[in-house]
Parts: structure tokens; sequence; C-alpha cells
DNA sequence: GTCTATAGGATGATAGAC
DNA sequence: GTCTATCATCCTATAGAC
């Protein structure tokens, strides 16, 4: 095989079904991005969905590389990471001219209701981000009774919703309110030094 | 012209668009719903995308009847008002058995990026949505300084991600855990009486 | 594994009679 | 305003040579 073939159209895939949408982006469209032939796709993938599948693996094995460690290195402070996590999404906002979508809230609205295999693997995503805020939050001196999956649970409802906002807005203006809402929040579980 | 030949054409478009979304929702289940001819649906709407943005007005119109209205009449407390508001959307997760989605929510990430008309009129119903739950907000006795329309904002984040969240995992536990949290915040603001 | 070619069906939209 | 009929295009998926 060609080096890389598969990943390739991966790759192409994860681009296409971001840009456009599952149901929008064509097989058509995939393998000329991929720059490969419709018999190689259905070589390695029996069907739309299965290549549908391969992509939402994909997005699991980048979460930790590529959403966590960019900005767990920037802070050291646990709940500034939580916050610096948040500033990368805000700076894909800004990058995109506010067209960013989180993908994989995206796939979860579209084909979670018509796909199980697919929602299956969007649940994974989301308690594997939910999993690696917590994981930061256990670190922080939060108060007594605070449970850190509940609250990573808070934090990536912030993160969809007001990046939802502010892409229909085309305006940081919603996200940025939310934040400053969670971190007020955030603080006020901070344990009293003593 | 048939009794209503209009309204009907979009109210099948409205349910057929949320259950499987814009793209995937074919001009002939529209019309098939509608018990119509492809004709008069031509006749009312230039094109499918003309046909979105009659839906998305028609949303806008049952907003305040339909979503606000009955918590509103149910509770009088301004806070209690917010919370009841975000309690039928629980409700409508549980007898959906987690297929519920917010419409304008899909809609927004669907055809958002790719429909300006539609990108427009879907944050119109956001700031709508918002201003709702603004009025209770102002009617609240939060503590000096709070900005209403930026906790309006807030609550409309929390209620979008906890649907997306409870939706891919087929369970309360994300949404309740994010009004949880939510409510906490909000009580946090209440003025202390006096 | 990759190629060309195309089957088979669904799609949005249109034509023109009534 | 509504009807039937259909165009033209797009789509996912497959067949079979190499």
């Amino acid at each position: 095989m060609a080096t890389g073939t598969r990943e390739r159209i991966v790759a192409a895939a994860m681009q296409l079904f971001w840009e456009r949408g599952y149901g929008e982006a064509g097989i058509a469209d995939v393998v000329a991005r991929a720059g490969v032939r419709s018999g190689s796709l259905y070589h390695f993938f029996e069907s739309k969905e299965s290549l549908l599948v391969a992509v939402l693996e994909a997005y699991q094995s980048a979460l930790i590389p590529h959403i966590f460690e960019p900005p767990f290195r920037r802070e050291r402070e646990p709940l500034e990471r939580v916050f610096a996590v948040l500033a990368d999404y805000r700076e894909r906002l800004l990058t995109t001219d506010f067209r960013y979508r989180c993908p994989i809230g995206s796939l979860a609205l579209e084909v979670g209701p018509v796909s199980e295999r697919a929602r299956v693997l969007i649940d994974a995503n989301f308690a594997a981000w939910r999993g690696a805020i917590a994981a930061a939050l256990r670190e922080a001196a939060l108060v007594p009774g605070t449970d850190p999956e509940s609250l990573a649970t808070f934090v990536l409802t912030v993160m969809e919703g007001g990046v939802m906002q502010s892409a229909a807005q085309r305006s940081a203006a919603p996200f940025d309110a939310s934040i400053a809402h969670l971190r007020a929040y955030l603080m006020s579980l901070v344990a009293p030094a003593r």
C-alpha cells in the first residue's frame, strides 16, 4: 500500500466532516482531498459510517496530545490549566473568524441520533475530555465535597454552549461572558488558605 | 388556497429538520408529511433555504408562547422561573428517551456556517431566548453589578451544553450536573437580605 | 491495493396543464 | 394554487481489470 493511504483518507474526512458536516460531505470530496480513488476508500472502509467511526477514533487519539498537552505545558496551576484549555478554544474561534465548531459537538447533534456506533464514540470523546479536566481539578485545592467529575462536566457544557453561541453571533462576546461566569464560579470553590 | 397549506409545510419542515437535520431531511419527506405536492411547496418557497428561513421565523414566533409562558406561569419567583424553563428542557430529554436536541442549536452547528440568512435568524432566536431569561433575572434581587444579559448568555450556554452531553450519553446526568452548578452559582449572586 | 467505470437510487428544482 | 411528470445532478457503493 502507498504510505499512509488510510491515514490520508481519515485526515481528509476529519477536515471535511468538520467543515461541511457528515451529511453534506461527500465520499467524492473525501477521496479528492485525500488524493486517492474511491476504490481505495472502499478497500479500507466498508461504508461511509465506518469512515465516520474511524474519524471519531482519530479524534479521541488526538485529544490528549492536541487539545490538552499544549495548554497544560503552558500552565502549571491546576485551575489555570483548565482556563488555558478554554483559551485555546477562544483562539480557534478567532483564527476561524468565528466559524469554529467543536467537531465532536457538531457530530453529536448531527449523527448522534441516527448512528448508535457513532453516538457511543462521541460519548467516549466527551468522557475523555471531561477526564482530562477532572484530573486537573483534582490537583486544585477546592473546597471539600466538590466533585471533580461533575465540575468537569460543567466545564465541557460551558465550552460547548459558549462556542455555539459565539459562532452563531460571529463574536467572542458570548464565549467570553460564559467563561467569565465559569471563572467566578470556580474561584468561589477554591478552598480558603489557612 | 387550501387552508393553511403554507403553515402545514412549515410545520412539517420544522418537525423533519429537527428529527433528521436540514441536510438529511428531503423536500420529498416534507411534502409527504404536509400532505401536499411539491408544486405547492415551490409555489410558496423558492428554494429549500427559503423554507429553512421560514422555519427559523416560526421558531422565533413560537419562542415566548411555547418555551417561556408555561414555565413562567407555573413559577412566580424570578430565579425559579429560570430553573422552570430549564426543567422543561429536562422533561424534553426524558420524554424523547434522551434524543432531544435543541432545534436552534442543531441548526446553528449544521447550517450556520453555510447559510448566512439562516445564521442571522439563528442568532436572533438565541438573542430572544436570552432576552426572556434576562427579563426574569432583572426581576431577581441579585448583587449589584450583576449583568442580566451576560448572565442570560451563561444560562443559554448551560442549557445547550447540558442538552448536548445528555443526548450523547443518553442520560440525564450531565444535564443535571450542569444545572446544579448553575444553580449554585446563581444562588451565590442573590443579594443578602437586609 | 489501486484503478476505471458505472450501477442504482435519491436529491432539489422545474415545466406546463388545469 | 395545485397538479403530474420529469429533468439534471448528485450520491453511496460496487464490479471487475490490473
